[in-house]
RNA sequence: GGCGGGUUGGCGGAGAGGUUACGCAGCGGAUUGCAAAUCCGUGAAGACCGGUUCGAUUCCGGUACCCGCCUCCA
């Protein structure tokens, strides 16, 4: 069985994977708010995850691993839009009206992460669907000292649990020194963080012991990781900007909530996207959207690839020419594959994704592997594409159904207005008629490719069938 | 202020204490009416200063610069 080693942000150091029960790895990412549409660095995660759900997939074996994703639907965003939209005169209740725009961006969100080829979790659980387990949950921490109501709240105690802090690295004590933000007043200690708050009338709520009220941030994870994977589980995964306070408040939920549970055993934390050298945030509003690359023209299986060209935990700057890059590598293997039929992944390939998923360890196998068969023009190379191909799409690359983009539109036609023009041209030594016809073509973005064989047009980088009118 | 990460050739970007990463671009060649595409070949690196070592870009220490978290965030 492959060895599979992944870092651990817990240890902070590279380890063996080694899950609980081999036949059913467990694996937990953190997903969206799901208030708008995903921005480009919501779909790192995604994409990195996904393939290390793919590693495990063909580890395991698909039915031994389960792969849960939430989405967080309870938030003061959604809310605000919910409201906003009220105030605008929509039909409905808040409910109704909350529960209108957390379906539609749903409905976004996996339009946009499947045109990522990202595959879709074992299980996406709503928080809406769970607020009775974290009630629960709630309930057990109160009972055990770890957690007090207080003007409504209940608030989690940090001073009950010693190894609070350990998975970012930091001490109570620093936090509270280097401290940004004003302290609520009724906090025993100001990192005590919500575990339920109350909810006025213009805000979503549920019944529970504190009274009408919505839960904190924090609670959802550890309570649906529980209830779907148990009290431990193998994998938790998330942006590294998740990991203070949001995982180590999850840890400290769990672990408090669940004594003698390991909750996650491996750790694990994307690095961000950037544009311009920043990450891209929401507070920063450098951002765009999955949907808004998508429709300038640049395919999914293109924004995949540059993501699994840079190494997870490094950040990674987005840039036009790197999507430049990825489009025409991926024309090229495309070409290479076209008549292939994927067998198994290449071994090396497997190794490197083994590696705390070194995607461009991965890449330049691909490279290796294309290179072997481009160069053996002789032979048709049945079995080495076949490789080739199941190693792509072990990646997520190269799939049926994600290449409409690469696909040629009919051109035929000039093709063969062109392979006339040449051959009078040829004759009659004036290639002037075929260098006008064959400027216009590359104006319009088609690759023009004149063999003795004959002529080929391809679509290329920029193609415009407008320009072609009247050619 | 506290904590964490980074600095590799023109650009992007990996691994490994000693032997070519890889890709893009460039250059040379094959091919072409000319090109494109394709194939073959090729130069180029490790922020700075010390230390360990027979040998460090790779390990250790320091300096500089950059970035992230500590506030919603992937």
């Amino acid at each position: 069985m492959t060895a599979i080693r992944l870092y651990n942000t817990r240890t902070r150091s590279k380890e063996a994977f080694e899950p609980f029960d081999a036949r059913n790895v467990r694996m937990y990412v953190c997903g969206p708010t799901v208030y708008d549409r995903a921005h480009l660095g919501n779909a790192r995660p995604v994409v990195v995850f996904d393939t290390l759900f793919r590693l495990l997939r063909h580890v395991y074996g698909e039915d031994h691993v389960k792969y849960v994703r939430n989405f967080t639907d309870v938030d003061d965003k959604i809310n605000a839009t919910a409201l906003a939209r009220q105030e605008a005169g929509a039909p409905g209740t808040l409910e109704d009206l909350i529960h209108q725009r957390t379906e539609e961006t749903i409905g976004w969100y996996h339009a946009d992460m499947d045109a990522l080829g990202a595959l879709r979790p074992t299980k996406e659980p709503r928080a809406t669907e769970y607020i009775g387990a974290m009630v629960a949950m709630i309930e057990g921490l109160i009972e055990r000292g770890h957690a007090y109501e207080v003007a409504g709240h209940v608030l989690f105690d940090v001073r009950s649990y010693p190894e609070y802090g350990r998975l970012s690295g930091r001490s109570v004590d620093d936090m509270i020194a280097g401290a940004r933000v004003e302290v609520a007043p009724y906090k025993r200690d100001p990192m005590d963080f919500v575990l339920w708050k109350p909810s006025d009338a213009s805000l979503p709520g549920w019944e529970s012991p504190w009274g009408r009220g919505r839960p904190g941030w924090h609670i959802e994870c550890s309570a649906m990781s529980y209830e779907l994977l148990g009290a431990s589980f193998d994998i938790h995964g998330g942006g590294i900007d998740l990991a203070f306070p949001h995982h180590e408040n999850e840890v400290a939920q769990s672990c408090c909530a669940h004594p003698g549970s390991d909750f996650a055993r491996v750790w694990m934390h994307n690095e961000m996207l950037l544009v311009e050298g920043k990450k891209m945030s929401k507070s920063l509003g450098n951002f765009f959207t999955v949907r808004e690359l998508l429709e300038q023209g640049y395919p999914g299986e293109v924004i995949r690839f540059v993501m699994l060209s840079t190494h997870y935990r490094k950040p990674m700057d987005w840039t036009a020419e790197k999507a430049r890059e990825a489009e025409g590598v991926l024309r090229h293997w495309r070409a290479l594959t076209a008549d292939a039929e994927p067998t198994g992944p290449d071994a090396e390939l497997v190794e490197a994704l083994a590696d705390d998923l070194n995607g461009a360890g991965a890449m330049a196998r691909l490279h290796a592997l294309a290179k072997a068969i481009a160069s053996n023009p002789q032979k048709d190379c049945f079995y080495e594409k076949g490789v080739f191909l199941a190693s792509a799409r072990l990646l997520g690359l190269l799939d049926e159904g994600m290449g409409g983009w690469a696909e040629g539109v009919d051109l035929s036609a000039l093709a063969g207005k062109l392979a006339d023009l040449r051959t009078a041209a040829m004759a009659s030594k004036d290639f002037a008629p075929v260098d006008a016809l064959k400027s216009a073509l590359i104006a319009a973005g088609v690759e023009v490719r004149m063999s003795k064989a004959g002529v080929e047009l391809v679509p290329g980088a920029g193609f415009d069938p407008a320009k072609l009118e009247g050619l």
